[in-house]
RNA sequence: GGAGCCGUGGUGUAGUCAGGUUAACACGCCGGCCUGUCAAGCCGGAGAUCGCGGGUUCAAAUCCCGUCGGUUCCGCCA
């Protein structure tokens, strides 16, 4: 039989990247893939692959006429058993570019393990193939370096997460994946009960409810890599699966939580990139936030901190910024950087895309010698024109861009920080940027549902000095919560939980949840917490984002192993996929 | 639900705006030559009904309509 080829093989004695001029005259067997074979007529150079790299092996007639025969039945991705001795490359053929570059292995004896198709694409770095065809040959595409170090990554993060967190007394504790549809929050996968016909499972949007319980329970500091489902559309940075950091601390207050989730980062960064963070990161309060960014994810490196020139156009001649002033508005902008005498084009493309925005207008301020260039300068006086360049310290040539109106400018700001950022900013010296932003508002108002809404869930606890006033200014009132970004992104977020079932109750009731909506939907919590539950709080952190900027990636499918496409589905596997008639018999399930 | 962009040999692209002979290039693949390459080289070869359907036209990769898939963003989502 030909399959009996196949059980002889020798087994590796070395990775293939690992080998060096120390091992010169070690005779070694390697096992790996065939990246490339090059063909001289004589001698044959294969570079033999494995996960720790590549290494050449030289098949030399003269040396093996067996390994040279071999080797030329050889072809791309064949799977290989190589005996032979390490050698020092002769001096004008080493290879700089490669970390096994001064040596190569002189084959003695060369083994097929297995043959390949030519594979759909080529297995190389950089990965200017479609993404559906990496997909559909996942396996193949994860062969390639940059996708092999994106997943080594991956696993040394969640490997320093854990012994973080382990030393620092958080147990592991595992939640249910099969578990009950909560409202509020993202739609819910759910999965039909064969057992109980009509009544579904809901896979969790994350372990929120049993962290919780977990503390009730005593556990004191609870952590897990959980796996979470949202069906909602996906994004570059979004996927219906993804996974959390997710822990959870009983008698804390915000500070504890942030101080830790701090250290935690910081070890992060150091064993895993050799990158020093400084800490405490800086905090901002979500007012501040958006005062200052016009986000609640800001991204400091970019300086450009948006100001208020209100106060200088109080009584200003021109009518826009006026009219704007009385009805209750403000005057905000912020100097571009790295933006010098720029060419009319460039201030219209701002124009324009301060509209795409959403804004009305936006009004371009250059400073021009003494004066100023502005569609508006001819409107402003002299002393304003002069409070102008000192308020905003404009040097000669610089860019000062203002609108004018309420808090729906916020969005109109961020995004034209954003826009000047790339296109102007100087790079950052700053690789990865953390801020804390904190004392979210408590809740939101839902004009569709014409109700108050969680910013971040029900059992948020609200800011200690806000308890008094809640029933009478909800929208006033800031919670005991922090998120967490990175580099603009939010990274992750938290709170403080509600411990007292008093102080639950009227968050309900501000919610339009009624005792019996409340107790239908979350009543097993809510009896947890009558038996002493301790105060408590916690956190968790978009594991899939974080190694996507540590990576340097520009979306999270690049550090996921075999992710979905932008319509749900696995190019790979095929799902989802239609089940059989007797699956949905069993269910008691019918298509409508 | 909405908007933009993409879809051409196995892969990546050009050609599309301005319709017109045999759809071009690189990589890969196959064969030959070749003993120091590592983007090996040289010679030769195979390989594409231009995502799919319909329409306009003497003529469609190219124009129009629809549709499918991918992707980015808004809505949605913490």
């Amino acid at each position: 039989m030909e399959d009996k080829k196949d059980i002889r093989w020798e087994k590796r004695t070395r990775y293939c990247g690992t080998l060096r001029m120390d091992d010169v005259g070690k005779e070694v067997v390697l096992n790996g893939w065939v990246q490339t074979r090059r063909d001289h007529g004589g001698v044959i150079f294969l570079d033999l692959r494995d996960i720790t790299g590549l290494v050449q092996v030289v098949c030399n007639p003269e040396v093996s006429p067996t390994a040279h025969a071999a080797a030329r039945q050889v072809r791309s991705e064949y799977v290989l058993s190589c005996r032979g001795m390490v050698r020092a490359r002769p001096a004008d053929s080493v290879n700089p570019r490669l970390a096994t570059g001064e040596v190569e292995v002189v084959a003695e004896t060369v083994t097929v393990i297995n043959s390949s198709l030519t594979p759909p694409f080529e297995i190389e770095p950089g990965s200017g193939v479609d993404e559906t065809l990496r997909l559909r040959y996942r396996y193949l595409d994860l062969r390639r370096p940059d996708m092999q170090e994106a997943l080594v990554l991956r696993s040394r993060v969640t490997q320093e997460v854990r012994d973080f967190l382990i030393s620092r007394k958080f147990l592991e504790i595992e939640t249910p994946m099969l578990t009950k549809s909560t409202p509020e929050g993202a739609r819910d996968f759910v999965v039909p009960s064969r057992l109980q016909p009509g009544k579904f499972y809901a896979l969790p949007q994350s372990p929120q409810l049993f962290k919780q319980l977990l503390m009730v329970a005593g556990f004191d500091r609870y952590f897990q890599i959980a796996r979470c489902f949202r069906d909602e559309d996906l994004r570059a940075d979004r996927q219906p699966e993804f996974t959390q950091i997710d822990l959870e601390m009983s008698f804390v207050e915000p500070e504890d939580v942030m101080s830790l989730v701090d250290e935690m980062f910081a070890h992060l960064f150091r064993s895993v990139l050799g990158v020093e963070l400084a800490t405490p990161f800086p905090r901002l309060t979500w007012k501040e936030a958006m005062e200052r960014y016009g986000t609640d994810r800001p991204d400091p490196r970019w300086g450009m901190e948006i100001r208020d020139f209100s106060a200088l156009f109080r009584e200003t001649g021109f009518k826009v910024f006026r009219s704007a002033l009385e009805a209750g508005g403000r005057v905000r902008g912020f100097k571009v950087a790295g933006m010098r005498s720029p060419a009319r084009r460039e201030l219209d493309g701002l124009v324009d895309e301060a509209r795409r925005l959403g804004a009305g207008g936006l009004v371009w301020v250059v400073r021009e010698g003494e004066g100023l260039k502005s569609p508006a300068a001819k409107f402003f006086s002299a002393r304003e024109t002069e409070q102008v360049v000192a308020t905003a310290g404009l040097e000669e040539g610089e860019v000062l861009l203002l609108t004018a109106g309420g808090g729906e400018l916020n969005p109109v700001l961020a995004g034209l920080r954003s826009y000047c950022a790339a296109r102007y900013a100087p790079p950052s010296g700053e690789r990865f940027s953390f801020t804390w932003v904190t004392e979210f508002p408590l809740f939101d108002w839902d004009e569709e549902e014409k109700r108050y809404k969680s910013n971040h869930h029900p059992f948020t606890a609200p800011s200690p000095g806000c308890l008094e006033n809640l029933e009478e200014d909800p929208l006033g009132a800031t919670s005991d919560s922090y998120d967490l970004v990175l580099n603009g992104v939010e990274l992750g977020g938290g709170s403080i939980r509600i411990h007292d079932p008093g102080l639950q109750k009227r968050i309900f009731s501000i919610l339009g949840l009624s005792d019996e909506e409340a107790a239908e939907k979350f009543g097993f919590l809510l009896e947890a917490f009558r038996y002493g539950p301790p105060p408590h709080g916690g956190i968790a952190f978009g594991l899939d984002r974080l190694v996507m900027i540590m990576a340097g990636r520009d979306s999270i499918r690049e550090v996921i192993a075999f992710p979905k496409t932008q319509s749900g589905s696995d190019p790979l596997t095929g799902a989802p996929d239609i089940i059989y008639p007797q699956q949905l018999r069993e269910l008691r399930l019918r298509p409508i």
